[in-house]
DNA sequence: ACACATCTACTACAATGTAGTAGGTAAACG
DNA sequence: CGTTTACCTACTACATTGTAGTAGATGTGT
């Protein structure tokens, strides 16, 4: 009980980039950029300044491939996942998060393995960190 | 097909500012702000210039009532619902609201009528606004 | 060598999160 | 009653996030 990473706060358009980049794996802000185009109608550049700002805030990395930069995911899924559910259960619905994470059991979007981790985080952080 | 009145965007303050008026009713600032107390660790003007803003955008009325203002949601619970239970739904567990929604019958803080208001919202919503 | 497409860094402005300051008023108190 | 205390309210301010433009660097075709 001492070194509790902290879920980071995440806003949902940190999130959707995340999501892209967890899913597809390391890419350049085009790539991710296209991904997203369908939900936000951002400019290029907006995609840009967000994926900067996280790198800067440690939620991704990035390293210069050729040229070109390449950005990946910092932290993990079930780390980015566990803020979103902790404020959904709790807030939302006004249920335990336990039966929200039972939901994901039955989308193939998340594996067993990660929805262990998952577990985990939610009970560690209601466990390590109170207030 | 034509007043569809737009979901509302809700930040996740914003939101938790409707909650404790949709559960308690017209407040005033000093009252929303000791219950949010616990979840932020917000001083009262804050609290204060949130549910001000919030006023100018139409998400909370407020009235004079003897020289304190007392404020009130101006948008019902399943409409804030359905915000929140669509990205959730859709960009968090990756499946369809409607898994989602069941979950809440589950929980006993949401009526049956405001299940079926918020499952007609995002029917509406998917169907009227494919954007 | 030049034009065009990209990339990148830098700058900018609006909205949100967070909070301080100052002025008004009502209860409290001697 | 005049002053202090405790709120209230409006106004201002600064950081972060959302959103995007501009300009310089660089690659690529011709």
């Amino acid at each position: 009980m001492s070194d509790n990473h902290e879920l980071p706060e995440l806003s949902k358009a940190e999130y959707d980039i995340l999501r892209v980049l967890w899913k597809n794996g390391r890419q350049s802000v085009r790539e991710v950029h296209d991904v997203l185009q369908t939900t936000y109608g951002w400019a290029y550049t907006t995609t840009k300044t967000m994926m900067d700002r996280m790198v800067v805030k440690g939620l991704l990395n990035r390293d210069n491939f050729h040229g070109v930069f390449l950005y990946n995911a910092e932290i993990s899924r079930p780390v980015g996942l566990a803020r979103m559910v902790e404020f959904f259960a709790d807030r939302v619905l006004e249920m335990d998060a336990g039966a929200v994470v039972s939901l994901f059991a039955r989308s193939k979007a998340i594996s067993p393995a990660e929805i262990k981790e998952l577990e985990k985080l939610l009970t560690d952080n209601r466990e390590g960190n109170v207030e």
